[in-house]
DNA sequence: CTAGGGTATTTTGGGGCCGAATCATCGCCG
DNA sequence: CGGCGATGATTCGGCCCCAAAATACCCTAG
């Protein structure tokens, strides 16, 4: 790989710390994980979510109600990826806005069940297919089979992160 | 790609919407980007940054301005990836802790010129060993080969959304 | 049949995050 | 030289984020 091909950002990092003997192979493959997520959600934000007012994390939780359907608090702060006090504020938000509503466990007076209003699962089934098509837009500036390799390379970091706990 | 490789949380996903004309190439790409950028944050911020009290963006300020040397405001939020007012905030916190300095631009009295304190260098000096001892951990899970090939697929993404907008 | 350990959720407190509005300063143009 | 649109940083208001503490409830051992 020559140095030719590294973003800008890249060659900064290369003349300040190539001295260093650091793993520069993975800190490319890692950083440039982090560059393109963050580029990815913000031009979501942008272009699909703004003109709802609605956040990422949001966006996340009425999509994860969409799939999974009714799921208890725990397993909904889990499948969105956030904490279980950070779940509490989001479900509020949802709530507020009248996509998803709370109701006690009648199995468990501790536990409560989430799930998505009918305006909550109008709003995920209308706006997913804008978000999908987003994501083909950007995947585009690859090849099929490009993007298979691409998510089959995540599938295993994401595996190998998950089995370190 | 046989459907045995997919994640649990894809197989619901297909189970759930796979009858919707979507593109799910482009799906299962994007979403493992975040699943997986996530999971390694979460991961570095438990393991590495924890210790110090140390947030992740206030990890990445440290880190540009390692890079980059003094910077002014304006430049710092760029390059750490938030906005204007947000990287006041984040500023805010560098300097209380005393790793980071803010002062007048002599050349412009509307700028202001930030840079690391002795201590904030010192702290990013032995921070970055582990932090990059954590990536070399999880891409380890790849090839060589394929560490190369993950950083160039994503700086294509990156390039592509980049040049979006 | 009740005490107390365990579990599910929420509250609290301190930061991070952004868009819109604000304040100071710059630099040009008349 | 004086006005004024452009620019840099900050404040404000509202949401997201987490760890730790508090609250509510479950369940079983004694």
């Amino acid at each position: 790989m020559s140095a030719d091909d590294l973003l800008p950002d890249e060659r900064k990092v290369l003349e300040q710390l190539g001295h260093l003997s650091l793993d520069f192979r993975a800190m490319w493959a890692i950083s440039n994980l982090f560059r393109s997520s963050a580029a990815i959600r913000r031009h979501m934000e942008a272009r699909v979510l703004a003109p709802d007012r609605l956040s990422w994390t949001s966006f996340v939780g009425l999509w994860v109600l969409w799939v999974w359907g009714e799921l208890g608090a725990n397993a909904f702060a889990d499948a969105v990826g956030i904490s279980r006090p950070t779940a509490t504020g989001v479900l509020r938000t949802l709530e507020g806005r009248g996509w998803a509503t709370r109701r006690k466990d009648p199995a468990d007076g501790r536990g409560v069940l989430v799930s998505l209003t009918r305006e909550g699962r109008t709003k995920i089934q209308h706006l997913f297919p804008r978000f999908n098509a987003e994501e083909a837009a950007i995947a585009g500036s690859l090849s099929p089979a490009e993007q298979d390799q691409l998510a089959r390379l995540l599938r295993t970091v994401a595996r190998s992160v998950g089995s370190a706990m």
